[in-house]
DNA sequence: GTCTATAGTTCGATAGAC
DNA sequence: GTCTATCGAACTATAGAC
């Protein structure tokens, strides 16, 4: 309580209420808009119609477009990605190691949980984790770069804890590859039912979790039984 | 010079000459355009500039950016899946079973070579495709079941030649899976070199095409094996 | 906090001369 | 075919009342 200092600078940020309903409605309705039409397919009229706002509300909690998509992202990504810290670090600090099926599963299925709080004809968010993670922009990579590449490490040391003869580099494409694998669960872009006569449903997510484990688990075991035969003199 | 008669309607639009130089320049500026900001994020006014031509020649040409966009699509595409289904052609067609690994090549490896063509820092036109793939715009939807639909169904056709025991359901996910793993490396974001501190370039094509072949052939035989177990009683 | 109204920009597309 | 010039619509962002 010094009472000389001429400025209190942070105080008109803080004590916005972050939490209301108008707040939270805001970025409901920024997830699906964005989802539907991408970055720049979206637009604010087309938010704040759908939260119910006035525009310029908008702006007022969140200021530019960029910002309220960095915060719509930063609110699922940690969501996802605790959830995903929190299983894993259960798995390895278990009496026995865990195996790969339950660290891949441990990936995947975070994300598809997350992404069906507002899921209308296919995970909201989840379409939009694929076009930030396959993006060329700036503002994407450093999304990419700041909410999702902490977490990666963490389980590309689970595939060499489980899987020491793996070399690091190997590891690392096994996740990125494993990512891949995942952004087919991801887009559900529905192809997979067309090029299957309706066989391969990507809105059923069991069905196609179960597949994506059994390949992408198979997919690792190759690199490293391929790195594990090139060491064999 | 007949002096009377009004009107000669249909001659002028088959007379447009589409193989001219300004024709393609516009082509190759769109592709690079597109590849870098998106189908909404890029304007036709910076194509133009960048085929320097005026912005209404592109109008001309092709009439609105939609039909640009598939203009371009389809003339990239065509050439890709030309190479690779005359690659499959004469891999089902040889004396012996071809490998896994050389179906899994004749997928991916035309998509980078022609993606080479345009390429600054990093394939263009793959990148467009991996977001064609992924989008929910009925736009892009639509041009992924035209244009590449097709030989998607060859592949699927060659991975049960070659692998029996794997039901048709089956060997779609394998598809799939393996087209996400594909992404990858077209994307070429980058993120591989910063998980793994320089060791995993996306640049360097055939080092990750290598590693790739090994993980998807990985992937699609365990979804044999499982099968395969699965039926024995 | 939340609104209405609008400023200022950029975009896709077209008209019309050559 | 190719250009210049421009229209009308849509966008982000802000000003200012309550």
């Amino acid at each position: 309580m010094t009472t000389i200092n001429a400025l209190e600078p942070a105080v008109r940020q803080s004590s916005r209420s972050r939490d209301g309903k108008r707040f939270e409605a805001i970025l409901d309705a920024a997830e699906i808009v964005f989802a539907n039409d991408g970055f720049n397919g979206a637009s604010m009229r087309e938010i704040a119609q759908r939260a119910d706002v006035a525009q310029a509300l908008i702006h007022y909690h969140f200021d530019t477009k960029e910002k309220l998509f960095e915060a719509m992202t930063a609110r699922q990504a940690n969501a996802i990605n605790n959830a995903r810290a929190a299983i894993l670090a259960k798995l390895v600090s278990a009496e026995s190691l865990p195996s790969l099926e339950a660290v891949v599963e441990a990936l995947f299925r975070p994300t598809i949980e997350t992404g069906k709080r507002l899921a209308k004809g296919g995970g909201g968010f989840s379409r939009i984790l694929v076009s930030i993670a396959n993006s060329h922009d700036p503002r994407d990579q450093q999304l990419t770069s700041r909410y999702y590449d902490p977490i990666a490490l963490k389980f590309i040391d689970a595939f060499i804890l489980i899987e020491p003869d793996l070399p690091r580099k190997d590891a690392v494409w096994a996740y990125m590859f494993s990512i891949g694998v995942g952004m087919t669960m991801m887009a559900q872009t529905g192809r997979s039912k067309r090029l299957s006569g309706g066989a391969c449903d990507d809105g059923d997510i069991e069905d196609m979790l179960s597949e994506i484990i059994i390949y992408a688990c198979g997919g690792i075991r190759a690199l490293v039984n391929q790195k594990r035969e090139a060491n064999k003199p």
